[in-house]
DNA sequence: GTGAAAGCGCTAACAC
DNA sequence: GTGTTAGCGCTTTCAC
């Protein structure tokens, strides 16, 4: 019962535990646990008086000695890509202050990790070190490190973003029904040459965009021709290259798969002395900023990070929580009509 | 030393503790202990021998029983602003990556903090909860919750961003001298008639930026007229406003306080048939990727975020080691001159 | 319904 | 230079 040398600067501040608790009401640790906790049997009258004392005492349970006894951490680990590109989207961020706010309301707290490339030691060290109970992926590449990594050690994980594997636990947007809707709404413009400056094609996202805006042709009767999609176009040259043949074929309307390709087509449009939406619609795969911000203001499909991110923190929560873990979630998209597109 | 009914489900992973090495060894827990730490004193010997069988069993101490003893977890907490606006700039994303490389590199991680306008319950639940040792605060308001609550708790912290309290340990980059570079190239292109566009006087960064472009225009021999300067302009609908007037006036050259002013300006400026740099130059206080895929291309001065964030992290943990707390950092910037202000 | 006591895995004071 | 031992503050088995 004798402590060392560490009353001799007893603060105001002077750390109240679990024992202190006990012996000032008159009872055991163990019982007083129990009525904080809420697990075993604890009458009625006693659970109150331990609130009660909770409530003026300011006592907190210390969060480390629960976790070294309970081998909990009530922590998640987040990764984050450290491109230069990706730092510049705020796609991240958003993620992360929305699996964060979700968390935080069950009782966990959120630790990055930064993943450069293939290199995952941050998230290994994460691990290894106990610091956290699951991870959040927030994207995936061929042959994912971390992904190969956590099932290993049989940490429970999800993924935001898109994979054919469905044994990975993912929650995405429903990228599929929202480019099939967007380019209904441009074909029920009456538009019918379109062309898709598409990206990646070994990129999930990439596939179930092109699924979607080929069934929405499809039911408009029409075949993407030959020429109706344009691979590869991430590239700020290939694009640069690819645009003067697109624009001799006088599109009706450039529908581009993301936001970087827009803002880039935009811009050489522009230079070119293309007015939009006069000579050409546009529209953008993926909303942000720049397309609402831009002149003029670019037909988008809009989702919600923030919710992307609540909802996997909270299916990796339940899952930490013991209940099953999700095998794959799709979230809503709204379609931002905008002046790009305007007849 | 029997374990309860733990090790009936020993897999290949199971728990290697001290202990276990310390018998495998024939050794004590202290003197392991100490080997690892490399505190107090150990053969030469023992140390090797030690080492040896740590490299090969991938024997990892449990960090949360160290937590325990010794009252440090090893992560320190980030704030993070979740302003809508904030959201879509990658400032604080590129701030949160740049600290979490530096600590990571001296065995810190980095456990993040979502704060809304004054709501700071997400930072208190964090130390309260002792889940950090220190915290970096990546901007300050008036009369700041989170500041009076950490100096309260005598939590060590550090500050990303500038304050006239010089007894907040804080660490930003150059604004007056950058500003003042900035604003000096500008007039050594033989413009004269230079105006401002100002944010929020009441923000510290927007003085220092101010005062740099003072400092200039005085060395120059220049004084800002009453009219060479207007303060606000933050808000979207006051700007619009303003620069018809401002443009009436014929300036040689807009300066923007920062980058949404004048991803805004130059908005607007195009709207209304202005061509740059023919019309009008446009310079900013503050570059980000919009600045330099503009067309045409906007000089602006650039800040490296990532050094910030890591400056601002090494500050923290020095701290936490027991080194002095830094007063104040300032470091430097690059100015970027394109386009937008060619003769 | 309540309590005693044995951990969780590590550090550090103290003795040898 | 090394070992003994008593914590760190909580949970949980087992007995009553």
């Amino acid at each position: 019962m004798s402590n060392r040398l560490r009353n001799d600067k007893n603060k105001d501040k002077s750390k109240v535990t679990i024992l202190q608790v006990a012996q000032d009401l008159g009872l055991s640790k163990t019982t007083v646990s129990r009525a904080i906790s809420g697990k075993g049997r604890v009458s009625a009258a006693t659970r109150e008086q331990v609130q009660q004392y909770i409530e003026k005492s300011g006592y907190r349970p210390n969060l480390i000695a629960k976790s070294l006894a309970v081998s909990k951490t009530f922590n998640i680990g987040v990764s984050l890509p450290s491109d230069a590109e990706l730092n510049e989207i705020p796609f991240f961020q958003t993620c992360l202050y929305g699996i964060t706010e979700a968390v935080n309301l069950r009782d966990y707290d959120v630790v990055v990790s930064v993943i450069s490339g293939q290199d995952v030691t941050g998230l290994k060290r994460l691990v290894l070190n106990n610091k956290v109970d699951g991870f959040i992926l927030t994207r995936l590449v061929e042959n994912d490190s971390a992904l190969l990594f956590l099932r290993e050690m049989e940490i429970p994980f999800v993924l935001i973003g898109s994979s054919d594997d469905t044994s990975i636990p993912q929650v995405d947007s429903d990228h599929f029904s929202g480019c099939r809707e967007i380019t209904s709404h441009v074909l029920g413009l009456g538009l019918r040459r379109l062309t898709l400056l598409a990206g990646n094609p070994a990129h999930q996202v990439s596939k179930e965009r092109y699924a979607g805006f080929a069934a929405a042709l499809e039911s408009a009767g029409l075949k993407p021709g030959a020429d109706g999609v344009r691979w590869g176009l991430s590239d700020a040259k290939k694009l640069e290259e690819a645009l003067p043949e697109i624009m001799k074929e006088k599109p009706d309307c450039l529908l581009c798969m993301d936001d970087v390709i827009a803002s880039r087509a935009l811009t050489w449009l522009h230079r070119h002395g293309y007015e939009i939406p006069k000579d050409v619609k546009v529209a953008s795969f993926h909303d942000s900023a720049f397309m609402e911000s831009h002149t003029p203001p670019v037909t988008a499909l809009r989702i919600n990070v923030t919710e992307l991110g609540a909802s996997a923190g909270n299916a990796l929560v339940d899952a930490l929580e013991g209940k099953e873990l999700i095998e794959r979630r799709r979230l809503g998209y709204e379609i931002q009509i905008r002046e790009s597109t305007r007849p």
